[in-house]
RNA sequence: GGAGAGGUGGCCGAGUUGGUUUAAGGCGCACGCUUGGAAAGCGUGUGUAGGCUAAUCCCCUACCGAGGGUUCGAAUCCCUCCCUCUCCGCCA
């Protein structure tokens, strides 16, 4: 959420840096400073008021005790509250629309990302590793899953339906491998701590991290609870401090989460259709961060870095992409991609994500800290990448490390999270 | 799910026959005095948001779980909801 103080000062700003996202962005502003004008008017009329108020009803409870009349007084409350429940009306009803616009309008793009109208005008940071030669033709993950009888879409589909996965026998425990081996990476050598959330949330948390009130087609709500399936850990865990003032010391905060993920991928219906690729549930280690307004920019290098490590020591070959202002998404000033390269696709696809939300996503949801110097308040600024996607990494070490007998190496890194098992298959 | 108890400032804890409570008091914390140093003691200060403002000074408004209501006036009375605790039931 913009903050409505600084549109005030600001708003060609704002509407030049929405427009950077796309067509459409000057117009969600409009009208917004005139209702904050009449919002405050109305404010400054109503406290006055009350004031008033205060100060009669007050020499009522005086005269009382002494026993004297107070008609007149408690008539010209009377008066007075009529007015007031008027302007508190009015008052409630600006703020309500404020509100409503506000958690309707993106963050701003940082100024360092690039202008572009989707995600063919990202570009490429640095990249790792060269994709590997094959002797033979590689096999999709889906060929190898299947081969193996690691995977199963079919029974899958009988289950849930489409966008499902069975994973079995060596292929949950490669799964499970991963999502280990990258807990605690995270946790020994990067600096976070683990936490193990919920994967239901109520309607304030997803709102607080943007994905409500804009995205609801996007999220798997329950019939008979106003809970929603996480889709991503960001939510939860960023939403652990909401509604709290951390103290500047024990910033940084940082926490990695292993959760499963849902999303009704709605509106895409056409893409990724085969495979692990696009799921509708699907498993991730997140990373969160909650920093001081002036260290976010260095921690969304160091969170890239985190997440990059986990595609090092696999030693698969990744790029880092970084978002074009088209790309962005709703609550990020920036963010990067890490690629991973999929022998099958003969290309890289997103296994991670991270951003910085500037002070966005705590100021939704109210998680301030409280300076050093001078004892003021403010707020934090909020960053979470994927710490990576554990499904497209199942995809990337299938296909990067396939034999040409359909069989798939281990890849160093993981073999002590496997029995020290060299090999899947055969 | 049933029955009962309860939600007050960073913490503890008064206040619940509605009216100088601008939320007592204590603890903690910060600063100062005191001291060779420390403790104790003494003094001062110590929430959040909004408004006003050059201002983190002052002043004003709101906030005693949330939202409504009664009243001239609500932490105190009424209604709805949320959460916590205890017991029972069910369950892993």
């Amino acid at each position: 959420m913009l903050d409505i103080k600084w549109l005030r000062e600001n708003l060609d700003e704002a509407r030049a840096g929405l427009a950077r996202r796309g067509a459409g962005a000057p117009a969600e502003l409009a009208g917004l400073l005139e209702r904050d004008e009449k919002r405050r008017l109305g404010l400054k009329e109503a406290e006055t008021l009350k004031n008033q108020k205060k100060k009669l009803s007050a020499s009522v409870g005086r005269l009382k005790k002494e026993g004297l009349a107070a008609e007149a007084e408690m008539e010209e409350v009377r008066q007075i509250n009529a007015r007031i429940k008027d302007l508190d009306d009015l008052v409630k009803s600006c703020e309500g629309e404020i509100e409503d616009t506000l958690l309707r309008v993106p963050n701003l793009p940082d100024k360092s990302i690039p202008d572009g109208k989707d995600e063919t005008q990202n570009q490429e940071v640095r990249s790792f590793g060269q994709p590997r030669e094959f002797s033979f033709e590689p096999k999709s993950h889906v060929e190898l899953g299947e081969g193996l009888d690691i995977l199963d879409f079919k029974r899958a589909a009988k289950i849930s339906g489409a966008r499902f996965a069975v994973y079995k026998g060596q292929g949950a425990r490669l799964l499970r491998a991963l999502i280990n081996f990258m807990i605690d990476v995270q946790t020994r050598e990067n600096g976070y701590e683990e936490l193990y959330p919920p994967f239901l949330v109520n309607e304030e948390s997803l709102t607080g991290t943007g994905q409500l009130p804009k995205f609801a087609e996007e999220l798997f709500k329950m019939r008979d609870d106003p809970l929603y399936l996480i889709p991503t850990a960001e939510v939860p865990v960023t939403n652990y401090h909401r509604d709290e003032i951390l103290s500047e010391e024990a910033l940084p905060i940082r926490y990695a989460a292993y959760t499963p993920c849902f999303r009704r991928e709605a509106g895409s219906y056409g893409r990724d259709t085969r495979g692990l690729i696009r799921q509708h549930q699907f498993d991730k280690v997140e990373l969160v961060q909650f920093v001081a307004p002036e260290e976010s920019w260095e921690a969304l290098e160091g969170l890239v870095g985190h997440a990059e490590t986990i595609l090092k020591k696999l030693e698969l070959p990744y790029r880092v992409m970084v978002l074009c202002t088209g790309d962005l998404g709703f609550s990020a000033a920036k963010t990067y991609d890490l690629e991973v390269w999929l022998p099958s696709q003969g290309t890289y696809r997103e296994i991670s994500s991270c951003s910085n939300f500037t002070d966005f996503q705590a100021r939704r949801s109210g998680i301030r800290y409280k300076k050093k110097e001078g004892g003021k308040t403010g707020f934090v600024h909020t960053l979470n990448g994927s710490g990576l996607a554990a499904g497209r990494l199942f995809v990337a070490v299938l296909e990067n490390y396939q034999q040409e007998d359909g069989s798939v190496a281990v890849p160093q890194a993981l073999r002590p999270y496997l029995n020290g098992e060299e090999r899947i298959g055969l």
